[in-house]
DNA sequence: CATACTAAGTGTTGAAAACACACTTTTATT
DNA sequence: AATAAAAGTGTGTTTTCAACACTTAGTATG
């Protein structure tokens, strides 16, 4: 056996974007000419990278992120690594692969980033982003290459668990929102309905959620209050 | 900037022991002669080994458990890579470094692993271990070499939550225990203390908890009904 | 200006779960 | 027979959770 000199360490990030239509993933084209799916439809992947030599992995992360979005500053959590030895000795990835790396045979262990921002205000558009970039429904994504289908389905059940117990809904959510919007970014991200008079006394309870001194606009029915997140008043629990 | 060709990755176990005197931590400890701390003590570290060329990231734990313990089957599980640049540069390890690396300049990315195995029926002793190996309470460990005090950590945080939520408590308990040592283990691992009825009758609701026709023996009181974990009982919530 | 539309906003009740709390029982030891 | 030591057991109170339907404020339309 030999050690292990000539392994490769990327990050991957699944950086999910949230608007009122819908709970998004952040998806790869790769180019249909170099690389096509079974299918012939060319496939996407999730947004990676190997590492710098002298780069710390969250650093790795921000910096993939960077260079497809422009953003800065997005929240970021570490939730796997994924280090099966054929996780990208599999024949549909070895084309791509070739035309990409100058040593497409090494093993790569790979850590798994996911990362969280509002697709609302002035955050990144799809238009803004490289081309072959694009925003795809949770609920719709097809078949990745790699492994990135487990890493995603891992990335979605971090998102689910941190939700409840991390306060990162306002991660997702435009600076004021209102309490159907959080309602509707709990029901989509955890998959389950709230009722509407519950869901507001729990929401009453966290002192991180405040109400501000103004109401929806340009809305064809009862204007909604607007509230906003607090970050000093997250307590640590 | 340079590619990563020649990056370390290790994995690191976390093997925590439990018995009725409380929650161990397998330790290591570094020759005196080649390496000691600063107040002159030999420092300790977590078992943990670079992974070979072609071996996955949970068979290295297990193999890495195995050379020490020549256990085999204990539940493992990853909660956390570590990857700071300077994680294996600082000045008190870089003597140990030199005397078992051939590259100890190398940096090094690890990924934790926490095991859990029983002190108490015929489960490894220390006795039976390598030389320089032993379990030390979790609440009286030192400083320990490289970041391991920041991943003995993160294992501990872990083990908490997990406990609760992943039916893993049968892998810290004999295979034949009372109810006072289940509510010992929870105390312990989740630090708090627990009303001994209200404990019992949550335990009652357990289904995968069930009683023996058996009592504890030779015991200087009454003796206590002994439980099992069925294995087949354990729903996935 | 009246009507219609739309989502916002609001309280109560019953059931279930969580919590606090103290005495009796069974065995081994002397 | 007395003692020691932990096992085992029930009730009332408080808190949390779940179910449920109507009124309100604004915009658009005729």
């Amino acid at each position: 056996m030999q050690p292990n000199e000539s392994l490769h360490l990327s990050v991957d990030c699944v950086l999910f974007g949230y608007n009122d239509d819908g709970l998004k993933v952040l998806l790869i084209n790769q180019k249909e000419d170099t690389y096509t799916h079974a299918q012939g439809r060319p496939m996407s992947q999730l947004p990676g990278d190997l590492i710098l030599i002298d780069e710390g992995l969250e650093a790795a992360a921000e910096r993939v992120l960077f260079e497809l979005t422009q953003v800065n500053g997005v929240y970021l959590k570490q939730f796997h690594a994924y280090g099966d030895p054929d996780r990208v000795k599999d024949h549909k990835d070895r084309t791509w692969l070739r035309s990409v790396r100058t040593l497409p045979d090494q093993r790569v262990i790979t850590v798994g980033y996911f990362g969280l921002v509002s697709l609302h205000d002035h955050s990144p558009q799809p238009a803004s982003f490289a081309g072959g970039v694009s925003w795809v429904d949770v609920n719709e994504v097809g078949p990745l290459a790699f492994d990135h289908n487990s890493i995603l389905n891992g990335a979605i059940e971090a998102l689910q668990n941190q939700l409840e117990t991390h306060h990162i809904s306002f991660e997702l959510l435009p600076k004021k929102f209102t309490l159907s919007q959080l309602q509707d970014l709990y029901e989509t991200v955890l998959d389950k309905k709230f009722d509407k008079r519950n869901f507001r006394k729990n929401v009453k309870k966290m002192s991180h959620v405040v109400p501000l001194d103004e109401k929806q606009q340009g809305v064809m029915h009862k204007p909604a209050q607007l509230f906003s997140f607090n970050p000093d008043q997250i307590e640590n629990a």
